[in-house]
RNA sequence: GGUGGCGUAGCCAAGUGGUAAGGCCAGAGUCUGCAAAACUCUUAUGCGUCGGUUCGAUUCCGACCGCCACCUCCA
């Protein structure tokens, strides 16, 4: 069976199939940036990140735009508060998102689309929509018209009642409907504004999405992913306001991530509970947070507390050290003779891969995909425990296999077991040294220099180790 | 009030109509000069509670309890 997802329009799980065999569309809702991103934005940015690196995995070739809400009225609050200019603000804290994004191993998006560099996209938009009776214009402000759309409320399951009930809040009254949402909004003084057909003004949030979705991606997405809070209005609105333009479906599935929570509550920028993803980033290696932010499917919600990370950081210890041991097997070429041992690694290995495809395959299961991950690991520290043949392929072959299956999720880290830098050779001249002194004072059971050597170096952040092979050695942190 | 979700070992978290993956922590042991790592064993007759369907339910149905979220800006 091929890869399933759960599709929030039709709240079932779909076969998968774009629309075009030769490229998968995916549009990520991204951050407004009046502030750094939380973990619990990090969160739905590294579902995309390893939904993209899956389906590439798979074989599809993935254009991926995120888009970065540039305008609105939490920057201009949040400009004026600072003494800067909205653009300056939005400029330093979208670069701060990018830069935060690439630390947690996310690559970036192939489009970061943003509101202010698209106003002649979403002018032409709101248009067409006017043009088509969905939209009208009171006092230089434009409103959608959500009568004129006959499914609106498809996607968050909710009727036409049920939404007049829950409106409230300074409606305006000049509102045709409560329901109606502001497409351009007027002038108002000391905003920054844009020319339009209807007077100077700013756009509304929804239809930055829809026409920067649509200038990337084409009329119709393969797959839309956003955090489950943006499904009402949000969504509901990119949705009425592009079909109703078009005439065609926007986006064929609609992926939502479930909160990150903190101590049991939403993690949200207006609970003012978050966790800076570039704080938890100076804390804690990115592989250790991605481990974290993936340990549970990304539908359900996942408890951030000062134990989560610690638990991961011991995942990511026990995979580390799989691998280390690992490292030595680099081909999986060599023609060993296989018995009984070798063969049932193998299999365990072609097992592991099975079982990590058939998670992921399952809408993006990645707590299953670890466990699959970390059943190998536990028959590989199993086999170099009990065997004593040198069985290099075998081993090389369950290498390839985590590091392969680790890469897709973003969790192996190539560059922690190489020195980087230019002085790294001469480093590793000067452990191997020092390893020489020690193993000498180790034949003479000089213990007491011996312990002192790797006490020291282990101040130095250099963690030794006796093995049956001899003395290894690594970075620690 | 409307809508959706969650409740599995000390903690986190998969999962299935046929008897519970994986990780962290803890205890005991093996290996080692010691340490580290690794390995072995131990840890839910039990999957919120009460009923029902079934040969059989943690898994399906119903009720109830508790928690969370959306309906208003937030990924």
């Amino acid at each position: 069976m091929g890869l399933q997802i759960y599709n929030s329009l039709s709240r079932k799980l779909e076969d998968f199939a774009p629309l075009n065999a030769e490229r998968v569309t995916i549009y990520n809702c991204g951050p407004t940036v009046y502030d750094y991103i939380h973990m619990g934005n990090a969160r739905t940015a590294l579902v995309t990140d390893i939904i993209r690196r899956y389906l590439t995995h798979k074989g599809y070739n993935v254009k991926l735009a995120q888009n970065l809400t540039d305008i609105d009225d939490k920057i201009i609050a949040r400009a004026a508060e600072l003494g800067i200019s909205e653009k300056q603000l939005a400029q330093q804290r979208g670069d701060a998102f990018l830069e935060d994004s690439l630390r947690l191993g996310i690559q970036p998006a192939d489009v970061h689309p943003k509101a202010t560099e698209h106003i002649p996209e979403m002018l032409t938009l709101i248009q067409r929509l006017i043009d088509k009776g969905a939209a009208y214009v009171i006092d230089g402000s434009v409103y959608y018209r959500v009568n004129a759309f006959a499914e609106y409320g498809k996607l968050s399951h909710r009727k036409p009642e049920d939404l007049l009930a829950g409106a409230r809040v300074e409606i305006d009254e000049r509102k045709e409907d409560p329901r109606d949402f502001d497409l351009w909004k007027a002038a108002k003084p000391g905003e920054p504004t844009w020319d339009s057909p209807w007077g100077k003004g700013r756009p509304g949030w929804h239809i930055e999405c829809s026409a920067m979705a649509m200038k990337h991606l084409g009329e119709t997405l393969d797959m839309h992913v956003a955090g489950e809070d943006l499904l009402f209005p949000h969504n509901e609105n990119e949705i009425a306001q592009s079909e109703l333009a078009t005439g065609k479906p926007f986006a064929r599935y609609w992926v939502h991530v479930a909160f990150l929570k903190i101590d049991g509550r939403r993690m949200g920028k207006s609970e003012r509970n978050f966790i800076l993803l570039r704080d938890a980033l100076d804390n804690y290696p990115t592989e250790v947070i991605r481990h974290f932010l993936i340990s549970a499917q990304y539908r359900h919600p996942l408890d951030y507390n000062p134990e989560s990370l610690a638990k991961s950081e011991g995942a990511l210890r026990r995979l580390n050290n799989c691998l280390a041991a690992l490292e030595t097997y680099q081909t999986a070429d060599a023609a060993d003779v296989e018995g009984e041992a070798e063969t049932a690694l193998r299999n365990a290995t072609l097992q592991m891969k099975a079982d990590f495809q058939a998670a992921m395959d399952a809408d993006f299961n990645t707590a299953r995909a670890l466990g699959a991950i970390f059943t190998l690991i536990g028959a590989v520290n199993r086999f170099i425990q009990q065997t004593e043949t040198d069985a290099a392929a075998v081993l090389a072959h369950a290498r390839e296999a985590l590091i392969e299956t680790c890469g897709v999720l973003g969790i192996y880290n190539a560059q922690d077991s190489d020195v980087q830098d230019d002085s790294g050779e001469m480093l590793t001249h000067l452990v191997t040294l020092l390893l020489d002194i020690r193993q000498d004072a180790r034949q003479r059971k000089d213990w007491e220099t011996s312990d002192k050597i790797r006490d020291r170096m282990k101040e130095l952040n250099i963690e030794i180790q006796d093995t049956r092979q001899g003395a290894t050695w690594k970075f620690i942190s």
